[in-house]
DNA sequence: CTGAAAGCGCTTACAG
DNA sequence: CTGAAAGCGCTTACAG
C-alpha cells in the first residue's frame, strides 16, 4: 500500500461505505456490532489512524490545549523556575488523563502571543503560566477576553482581574508563614519580592505577611521590603541591598524559594547565621528546598492539584460550562531555616 | 462578524479571489505587492488567522513535533527526574526557535504509543525521551522503523540500535569520573545502577568505569555492582543493600544524580562519612546536585545542546536530509562528594 | 500576476 | 442500521 491508509481504503476492504467506517471507528451506537468489529480489525491490519487534521477541520475542534509559559525576560535561557517545571509536569499529566493533547510553548511577555493558538484552531483553549509584570499582562488578557478565547491563567486569584484565574491563596500563605516567624520570636521581618500591582501574587503574600504582623501588634517596616524578580541571582543581590540598609531585621520572608536560595547564599557569605541571627522563609516548596542547607521553611503550592484544576477548568470552559476563579489552599512546610522557638 | 473570519471573507473585502488571499498571506512572490499589503491589512483588521487544520490537511504536514516522555512505571506520579525536565525545557525552546510546535505527552513504556502521533498527522516527527528497560523498547522502535516514522531518541548512541539516537558519551563519562576517583586514591569502587542490555546508557557508564579501573591495574569487583532504577528511593535501598554485603569499598559511582542523592542519605544515616570513608559520584548534573551536602561530584550532560541537536536532527530527518546518531561529550564536574587528593 | 476548480480526509445532517 | 453527499478552510496545480 502506498502512503497512509484512509477511511476509504477500509470501506473498500470491508465492503461498506466510508460513512459507516467513520461511525464504526468512533464507536457510534448506530453501527451494527459485527460490522464495527470487522472495521476495527481491518483498521488495525492496515495500521490506520484517523487523520486529526481532517477530523478537527470537520468537527471544528482540536482536542488540544496550548500551554504558554512566560519567562522573566532577564532570566538565563537555560534556567526555568523549578516551580513552573513542576506545573508543566502536572499539567501534562492532567491533559493526558483527560484525553487532550498539550502544545507547549515558551514566550516572552512582550511577544505577540495573545492571538495565536486558539485562533488558528491549533488548540481549543490556552493555559497561561508564568511570572512577569502583571501590568504588561493585563492588556493582552483583555484582548483574549474580547476575542472570546478560552483561557485560564495561573496567578493571583483576585477580583477585578479579567478572565478566570487559578491560584494559590497567597494572602493566607504569607499570613501563615509570618505568623510562624512571629511565634518563633521574630519581630523585624523583611520581605524580598515585588509588592505592587505589577506582581499581584507576591503582593498578596506581602499583604498576608503585613496582616500577620499587625495582628500581633507589630508594625510592618516598609523599608524592609525590597523589590526583586524571581531568580537566585536577584535574591542574592536583594539580600546584599537589605544588609546595606543597616535597618535591624531578624527574619526574611522571600516571595519565592528561588529568591530564598540566593538570600541564604548572600547571608552565609556575610557570616550571618541562619536561623540564629536571621530566619529565612521561602515560598513554593520546590524540590530543591528540602536539600539546601539549612533546609528551607516554605509554603507549599500543590502543583499536582493546581495542574488538574487548571486543566479541568479550561476543559469545562471549552464545553461552555460555568467556571470560576479558584483559590487553592497554601500549606506551611516547616524545616530548619526559621529555627525553632526561642525559650 | 459571526464566527472566525476565513480567507473568503478577506477575498470578498479585498475584491480578489480566495487563491490570491492564500498566496498573499504566505508571502508568495507571485502576488502583486500592493495587493499583498492590502490583504495583510484586511487580515489584521479582521483578526484573521490561518486555520492550521485546513492548511495542514491540504499540505499534508503539521509543523509540529511530538515529545514522548517515558517514565519508570514505579516512579511516583508527581516526581519526574529533573534531568528530563531540563531536557523538556531545552527541547521546547529549540522547537520554538525552529518555528515548530511541540506536543508533549507522558507515556508508560507499556502503552501503545508507538503508532500514534505521526500516523494521525498530529506531528511530523517524534522525539523519544526517558528511561526504561531497553529490551521492552527496542521492539517498538523496530515498529517505528517499519512504519517509516520520523523519530529520534535520546539514549545510548550505540551501533546496532535501530534508528537515530542522540546521547551523551556515557562510556567517556564513566571513564572520567572513575579515573578521577582513582586519582584521589580510591581503589574499590562500587557501581549502583543497571549494568545490562536493559539499560544501555547505564551499562556504558559502567563499562567506562571498568575500563578506567583496568587501565589503572585494578580489577572491577562484580559484587560491587547493584542494579537499580533511577529514583532517590531505589538509590537509598541499593546503598543499604551494598552495605549489607560486607564487601569493602571506598567509593560509589552512581549511574544518576537521583540515585546518588538516595545513596548519600543512606550512608549518612548509617554514619558513613562522605567523602572521608566513602566517596560518592553521580551522573547528570541536575540543578540539585550543587545544593545537596556534600555538593555532588558528577558528570554533566549538556541539556541545552542535547535539546538543540535532537530537534535539529529530527527536522533534518523530516526534510529527508541525511542524519546520523550523535554522541555528545560528557563533562566531569568536580565538587565535594569525592573529596580531594589524599596526601 | 490572478482566478476557477479540485481535493486533502474526515464528520454529519439527510434520506432511506 | 447504512449510504450518498455536502462541506470544514485551506493549498496548489492548471489555465490564462
Amino acid at each position: 500500500m502506498k502512503g497512509k491508509a484512509t477511511s476509504f481504503d477500509i470501506a473498500h476492504q470491508a465492503g461498506v461505505s466510508q460513512s459507516t467506517v467513520s461511525r464504526a471507528l468512533r464507536n457510534s451506537p448506530l453501527v451494527n456490532e459485527e460490522t464495527r468489529e470487522k472495521i476495527h480489525r481491518i483498521a488495525k491490519e492496515l495500521n490506520y489512524k484517523v487523520d486529526k487534521n481532517a477530523s478537527n477541520l470537520r468537527s471544528q475542534q482540536s482536542g488540544t490545549i496550548a500551554l504558554l509559559l512566560f519567562q522573566d525576560p532577564t532570566s538565563d535561557d537555560s534556567q526555568i523556575n523549578p516551580f513552573f517545571l513542576s506545573m508543566l509536569g502536572s499539567i501534562t499529566r492532567a491533559c493526558t488523563q483527560r484525553g487532550y493533547d498539550l502544545l507547549v510553548s515558551f514566550q516572552q511577555l512582550s511577544d505577540d502571543w495573545h492571538a495565536d493558538y486558539e485562533d488558528c484552531h491549533k488548540a481549543d483553549g490556552i493555559i497561561l503560566l508564568g511570572y512577569g509584570d502583571y501590568t504588561d499582562y493585563e492588556e493582552k488578557l483583555l484582548q483574549l477576553e474580547e476575542q472570546k478565547t478560552n483561557y485560564v491563567r495561573w496567578g493571583a486569584a483576585n477580583e477585578g482581574h479579567p478572565g478566570i484565574s487559578i491560584g494559590c491563596d497567597n494572602f493566607q500563605g504569607g499570613f501563615e508563614i509570618t505568623d510562624h516567624l512571629i511565634q518563633l520570636g521574630r519581630k523585624n521581618i523583611a520581605f524580598i519580592g515585588g509588592a505592587g500591582i505589577g506582581s499581584p501574587e507576591f503582593f498578596d503574600r506581602y499583604k498576608g505577611s503585613c496582616a500577620a504582623l499587625e495582628k500581633a501588634g507589630l508594625k510592618p517596616n516598609p523599608k524592609l521590603q525590597i523589590d526583586t524578580i524571581t531568580t537566585e541571582q536577584s535574591g542574592y543581590a536583594a539580600a546584599l541591598q537589605l544588609l546595606a540598609l543597616k535597618q535591624p531585621f531578624d527574619a526574611i520572608f522571600c516571595a519565592s524559594d528561588l529568591i530564598a536560595i540566593g538570600v541564604i547564599k548572600a547571608l552565609r557569605e556575610r557570616g550571618v547565621k541562619i536561623p540564629e541571627e536571621v530566619a529565612v522563609a521561602g515560598y513554593d516548596n520546590i524540590p530543591l528546598s528540602e536539600f539546601i542547607r539549612p533546609t528551607l521553611t516554605t509554603v507549599q503550592q500543590d502543583t499536582k492539584l493546581a495542574g488538574e484544576v487548571l486543566v479541568n477548568t479550561l476543559i469545562d470552559k471549552i464545553h461552555d460550562k460555568s467556571v470560576k476563579t479558584t483559590m487553592l489552599p497554601a500549606k506551611l512546610i516547616i524545616r530548619e531555616s526559621c529555627g525553632v522557638a526561642k525559650k
